[in-house]
DNA sequence: TGTTTGAATAATTGAAAACATCGGTCAAAT
DNA sequence: ATTTGACCGATGTTTTCAATTATTCAAACA
């Protein structure tokens, strides 16, 4: 009961380095479980299947990085520096698990639908995190947003674009380096800083469009 | 010598007509070739391969599309309503030449330095493209740009970030639907709107960031 | 009863072989 | 200078088979 938990958590935990490290393919739930020096068949007893820990895995680091940057958030006042900070931390950890993200960057393979609906949740989340402090804009008067939900993911998918355009032309090499985390970073703070200007409230001199 | 140069366009579009529908791994050279009664041979007399025909193909079909969009510049005077055009046949085109394109979206295989070379091209026209309508709104102190080249590419790379993200979550679907292409040009048309604002210049109660 | 295991089975993968197709060449014809 | 049919080697496809790996399960254990 108590100890099955800490099982559990354990294998969560050696499941987690070993993907974060060699991606889904490359691990074996042999390799796991002798990193425990537990039987393979145990693994089952706590997860059915071997997509099924990936996707915990992979909702377990997910998880923590929000919880991470959500308590965080109070500490900030300004739209901007909010979203600065936001931008920083998604790229840092986007950097630490990017092996584990692998698959659902690479859009060739379809999805196992277990990961699929962890990833599904994450961008819910995410869009909820850029309305929140695009909502807090608006309510201290800083900016005016019409469409909330579609501003924010508009908001994303153009800060995604930074990602893919500097990603994609990396042709084939594995592993991206800092140096293009740093760009994507520096490009998507750029651009994040223009659209929020985009959305802020002017003078009765200068209306909206 | 001029029947020769007949010859060669008239490959080239027996080639854009069976690229433009099969795409590049599912289109043969006797198919060309039968397509137009000729022998495969004669193909090789006028392109030295497959992948320079198929280079010049899409070389060929990108700078129509770009000779179309920077001669009707001109008849636009606002900076809005010029983006809002060239965004509108840039999902127009793609819309039509998807197959051909497919090559350079899928970041799977390394694309032929034949294709990179066109495709790198075209890249620089439609920075530069961008760049001159955003000039264009400076010149008349409707905008406020610091580092041109940058934000223009920030601009087209925010832009990509539509089309990948829409058509990325599309798993495995082969040929997106007239409503994707919709929606992509939709979002695209309502991020530009704020980013374009996010350039503009205020009244000097509200100044620069 | 809730956990854990070793051993067996089912599914997947990867390499090898056999085969077909296609890109590209060339000598000869016009 | 242009065009072709016949040819060759590389590349891709299919099939097969062995090995690896995921998954199950009856039995042991605590």
């Amino acid at each position: 009961m108590i100890n099955a938990d800490k099982k559990r958590t354990q294998i969560l935990e050696a499941a987690t380095r070993r993907f974060a490290h060699f991606g889904l393919a490359k691990t074996t739930m042999s390799e796991i479980a002798q990193d425990l020096s537990f039987s393979k068949a145990l693994l089952y007893y706590y997860f059915p299947d071997k997509n099924t820990l990936y996707a915990a895995v992979l909702e377990h680091v997910i998880n923590q990085s929000f919880e991470e940057i959500e308590e965080a958030l109070p500490s900030f006042n300004g739209c901007h520096e909010t979203i600065m900070f936001v931008l920083d931390r998604r790229i840092a950890f986007i950097t630490k698990y990017y092996n584990l993200l692998e698959h659902s960057i690479s859009a060739v393979q379809q999805t196992p639908n277990e990961m699929a609906s962890v990833m599904a949740d994450s961008k819910v989340k995410e869009k909820a995190i850029i309305s929140k402090i695009l909502q807090r804009g608006v309510d201290t008067g800083e900016l005016y947003v019409e469409h909330m939900e579609e501003t924010a993911e508009i908001m994303l998918f153009a800060l995604a674009g930074m990602r893919f355009s500097i990603l994609k032309d990396l042709n084939g090499v594995l592993f991206p380096t800092k140096e293009e985390f740093d760009r994507i970073l520096s490009l998507q703070k750029k651009m994040a800083t223009i659209f929020l200007r985009g959305l802020e409230v002017r003078s009765a001199s200068d209306p909206q469009r």
